[in-house]
DNA sequence: TTTATATTGTCTCAATTTGTAACAATAATA
DNA sequence: TATTATTGTTACAAATTGAGACAATATAAA
């Protein structure tokens, strides 16, 4: 939803559609930013349109920053959603009219979308969520308490958790639900909430030092009755829309333990 | 593109396409079915458009069916593409006037085209391709060895091929490549071209065994000057079309020697 | 028929990685 | 000053992998 309201069909592509699953990370849990439209009591992945002559990503990217005032963001594609029926138009109805908007049977916001769906990874603690013209609220919701979602966003986010965890050795998930420097137990908690399990803490401590990812820094006080632990952020060849070639070295994505590693398998020969 | 020239632009969603890249494994190499437009001399992957009341990947799966005349094929969504400027008016119109066409300039083919990407696999020996009434011919191409491609075409066969490596210990590539009953060199010639290395031969046949997804049958007798090697087949519990949970105990995706596999943190306290 | 050859399947043992527990260090609290 | 919880490191056993050796054997060559 842009905040131009209403918008003219002539400056979207007709039937094509965004959808965004934020992912932030609150200090235990992961959480997702949602929407709530006004009078209407739907809630929503935030989402919009394409324009005419825009990229597909820069569409998504515009809508990011002026949904969470935050540029540079970790973006990434992840699947599209094409059913015939996913978008009803009962819903988007009763949106337009809680907006003061009676749309003809025929409004093209009624009609059938497509939507390429996107997760983005962001610092939490860095976004104050804003919510637009359309929508009451803009909320942080835990991923396991998330509210009744309209159309098939409840299948958007399961699809992106689990390609999150998917790629969580692959891509830049902790250096981007992080702040800039973290301690080795954060950084262990945004991989035990992706992964929905318990880690080994001396085992986990080994092998991110081994992998040469991380920077170690002086130590932080933070307060607690006990030995303080070392600040640690990622190197900076690891940069913000790439994928990290360099991790490939270091990270695999299996869960198991009877481990079938192609990477084990390369002939020196 | 559809059998129904010309199309009738009511019955497909404007501005929205496919393409698939169509891999077949053809006992040493990979191969990637192009077709050839006529009287063009334009190449480009099997594409096609989605009926206004048609699921996404039912018109794919229609489309592929209609191309190489197999059904139950194993198909995964990669990508979408969605550049403004991807595909340029000029070539389609091309293809167009080759085929008696003359479009105005606001015919809708020549419109800016968001395209939703797909790969799949199947095994090359099972399959006559045959082209359609736009195309000259609808042939095998090496991956390393591809005619110029209209369009962002070649970018969707590498974000292709990368998708592929990455998934090929996760996803059923083995399985649908290969004819039902294989041998382990076989097998292991697959996952060397899409690797792109060789990979050690005992430790690949001692995995691969280990793994427990082979079921072992009598032993060809192949017509080699050697010793003659067992058949193999995937155990049937990992079906086409299905995530293999259970390959996830068995299988990683990484590439190198210094790994962090997560799955070796599962705590067990 | 016999020998040679290439490939296959298995095994061995060293090298490396991981599982598990122990232990010292230490910042705040009692 | 003693206590407590957490952190970083180490040690050693267990498991996995790297690298090569070797026997088996289906065909070709002699």
């Amino acid at each position: 939803m842009r905040k131009d309201l209403p918008m003219d069909p002539k400056d979207y592509l007709p039937h094509i559609a965004y959808d965004s699953v934020i992912v932030g990370f609150s200090g235990d849990e992961l959480r997702i930013l949602i929407m709530e439209y006004h009078n209407t009591g739907l809630f929503a992945l935030p989402g919009g349109f394409v324009g005419v002559n825009e990229n597909l990503n820069d569409s998504v990217r515009r809508g990011l920053e002026e949904r969470t005032g935050l540029a540079d963001i970790y973006l990434e594609q992840f699947y599209t959603f094409g059913n015939a029926k996913r978008n009803k138009p009962a819903p988007m109805k009763k949106i337009l009219e809680a907006n003061g908007i009676t749309p003809e049977d025929n409004h093209w916001l009624l009609d059938r979308f497509i939507s390429v769906a996107y997760y983005a990874l962001i610092n939490y603690k860095n976004v104050m969520p804003t919510p637009d013209v359309l929508s009451d609220s803009c909320t942080w919701y835990p991923i396991d308490k998330l509210p009744k979602l309209i159309f098939d966003h409840a299948d958007i986010v399961t699809k992106a958790i689990e390609t999150l965890r998917d790629n969580l050795d692959r891509k830049l998930v902790g250096m981007n639900l992080l702040p800039k420097k973290f301690t080795m137990k954060e950084l262990q908690q945004v991989y035990e909430s992706i992964l929905g399990t318990k880690l080994r803490r001396t085992t986990f401590q080994r092998k991110m030092l081994a992998s040469d990812v991380l920077v170690r820094y002086e130590k932080q006080y933070s307060g607690g009755a006990h030995k303080a632990p070392f600040l640690y952020s990622f190197k900076k060849q690891n940069r913000v829309y790439t994928k990290v070639k360099s991790m490939r070295n270091g990270f695999s994505a299996g869960i198991g333990h009877n481990n079938f590693f192609t990477d084990s398998l390369l002939s020196k020969k």
